[in-house]
DNA sequence: ATCGATTGTCTAGCAGTGCTAGGATCGCTT
DNA sequence: AAGCGATCCTAGCACTGCTAGACAATCGAT
């Protein structure tokens, strides 16, 4: 039973070290520059190891995104405790939201830009990515207005947070204005 | 000299036909399939041509992605001077900008999504990306409230059509919610 | 302790990718 | 009509994700 116990433990930890690797990798050189042999060297192990852990590089990615989606929702959340009314709710939450984005690029592509083959907005949803969204409307909810479903005014709060993201990473938004945009944002879209 | 015209004619037709055969190819099956191999195949020439009229894939993306600026402006312009006073233009714009982004999800991609090496928000920027912020900014110059910079509030209703495009695209959003989240959106970012 | 089986891992290779060097072939100019 | 340039293609490189099959280490049972 103890080998058995060891062995699983070995085999988590290495797939624990797989995703960590794989995040890494991407962090510092891109999505492009994960491959399944830099990874595998990395590790070292050989290539078809990954594959006895995932079905392929897709899950991999997911895996990423997963952590991310985990570590965001943490850190939107703690973002919120530290403010103080509604208003200031709001934009902690959107500021950090930016913030992860910006400071985890890679994670961010993970999550919401790569065809990482999770399900979304239905009952397969993984858990990090449901909780994730739970992280936003718990804040926003209160600002969404009389007779706004909550849901859809989370859905609308988090695509413009979401644009503002992926164009300004991009380099469509002038980073300098990163501020004055986010304000603007919370100014018109939330009720204070 | 009308030998050399031919020639630059000849030369300029092909041109387009790779850029239209790499845009319905990709429509058709996906820019994964749009590899050098088999749009030379489908243009009838072998893949070196293709390497005599662009630097490689990234620049034959990025003339897609003009090209869908362009058609992307005309469209925005044809559907805002069809409504009447500043609310319905705007509304007209986010509905005639989501469905570009419906109804050409590859091109769309090649725009904002994949890596094209455009430069954006700057000098360098290509004329046609420059004239469709133009046409978003036309419409809702109008409706940015006092004091608020025009550019400014463009590229945050921007950013957030942007977000609902494509998280709605990836499966992010539910499809059937799309137009009460843009009601949403216009009703809070506009100042009617 | 030793045998056999099972589990785990690696080597080698497939088909496909973007891109390019080199030679062959075509068509224009003289 | 002949030679010369521009044009194009064949062949190949280094790389990708992924997998079959050989090999070795480890395990349980005797």
């Amino acid at each position: 039973m103890s080998v058995q116990d060891r062995k699983e433990r070995e085999r988590a930890d290495r797939e624990r070290l797989i995703v960590a690797t794989a995040r890494e990798l991407a962090e510092q050189h891109g999505w492009d520059a994960v491959t399944t042999r830099r990874l595998a060297e990395r590790i070292e192990y050989s290539q078809p190891v990954l594959y006895s852990h995932f079905r392929g590089k897709r899950e991999i990615i997911a895996a990423v995104a997963l952590e991310g989606a985990a570590a965001m929702a943490a850190a939107l959340r703690v973002a919120v405790s530290a403010a103080d009314g509604p208003r200031a709710r709001v934009t902690a939450l959107a500021r950090a939201y930016l913030d992860f984005a910006e400071r985890n690029p890679m994670v961010y592509d993970a999550m919401f830009q790569l065809d990482s083959g999770l399900a979304f907005a239905n009952e397969d949803t993984p858990e990090p990515l449901k909780d994730a969204f739970a992280a936003l409307l718990e804040s926003l909810a209160e600002v969404a207005g009389d007779g706004v479903h909550p849901g859809l005014f989370t859905e609308v709060f988090w695509a413009s947070l979401h644009g503002l993201a992926t164009l300004t990473r991009a380099g469509r938004l002038l980073p300098e204005d990163a501020e004055p945009r986010v304000e603007l944002l919370v100014d018109r879209l939330a009720l204070v």
